[in-house]
DNA sequence: TAAGATAAGAGGGACAT
DNA sequence: ATGTCAGTCTTATCTTA
């Protein structure tokens, strides 16, 4: 038995049955922020409300006039100077607001230490690159973890991710290939049997199906039906056959349900699987 | 009722213009 | 850059066992 940190799940570690998914909190190892971190985070509080984000950065504060004097003047001094500040710091105001929001993505994820990281610095990298201005801060730090999701290869789809976030799976997959793109990112191609724990454990299947449902996934690598399919549905059709393999026949909507995909797509697929290995 | 079939529409990649 | 093409997935609806 393993907590696998990374993707937060309690998976036995022959057979990879899913003791418990989406753990929140199994103490400080590996949910606790480093100093630096903690930091941060105590001095920002809350999310920082959009209200508040742009005060002081939206409108310039400008020389002062003659119309300002006595005491009004220390306090529109003391305005400016915080004008400035903040704009010499808007990068760390960036990142700050950033971070928070992606603290709160991870959380709902339940996506660990590590995953937050690499989509940390996959977000400094976009900001490096100029990526983020003209488009929100959230849609760039959400496609940086998705991002980050998929080079640990963690099964976190598009859309849960997009879900967390508030954004549409449209436009969260848009700049998320814009990241790709720009940032030179190598991804690893996203292997179906990856996503089998995760969705067997939420349909109820047995382990002895998912082993079943691992075989089919890896025959039909060889058969090379895998590519440009959608993995979730692939993974869904394989348990699917497994199920009724097993003699514990589960209904394809449950399946497709828990793989977040549509009956129709583990029917294609299932058609598919069927003709290629002759079942 | 579960599963198969069919059709229309969306979004994105490959490739050509 | 823009357009077309083939393939995938989704939603909706109808049919079949």
């Amino acid at each position: 038995m393993v907590l696998d940190a990374v993707s937060g799940e309690l998976i036995c570690s022959n057979c990879g049955f899913v003791v418990k998914d989406r753990i929140e909190e199994t103490g400080p190892e590996w949910r606790s922020f480093s100093d630096d971190q903690k930091a941060d985070r105590s001095r920002t509080g809350l999310p920082t409300s959009v209200a508040q984000y742009d005060m002081g950065l939206s409108t310039v504060i400008g020389p002062s006039g003659k119309t300002v004097s006595g005491n009004m003047r220390t306090t529109v001094e003391r305005m400016r100077t915080w004008d400035r500040r903040s704009q010499a710091h808007s990068t760390d105001r960036n990142m700050r607001r950033a971070f928070s929001e992606l603290r709160t993505f991870a959380e709902k994820l339940s996506l660990s230490e590590e995953a937050v990281e690499r989509a940390a610095y996959i977000y400094r990298k976009a900001m490096e690159r100029g990526l983020v201005r003209g488009r929100s801060i959230t849609t760039i730090i959400a496609a940086s973890l998705y991002a980050s999701v998929r080079d640990l290869s963690i099964p976190r789809s598009l859309k849960e991710v997009a879900s967390v976030s508030a954004l549409k799976r449209k436009d969260l997959a848009r700049d998320y290939r814009l990241l790709v793109r720009e940032l030179d990112l190598k991804m690893p191609i996203a292997d179906p049997a990856r996503s089998v724990p995760k969705i067997a454990s939420k349909a109820g299947v047995s382990e002895k199906a998912r082993r079943t449902a691992f075989e089919i996934l890896a025959r039909a690598k060889e058969a090379g039906i895998s590519s440009g399919k959608d993995p979730m549905g692939l993974a869904a059709a394989a348990i699917y056959i497994a199920s009724v393999l097993e003699g514990e026949k589960k209904r394809q909507k449950d399946i497709a349900k828990a793989a977040e995909v549509t009956e129709v797509t583990i029917r294609n697929r299932y058609k598919g699987l069927k003709v290629a290995l002759g079942i």
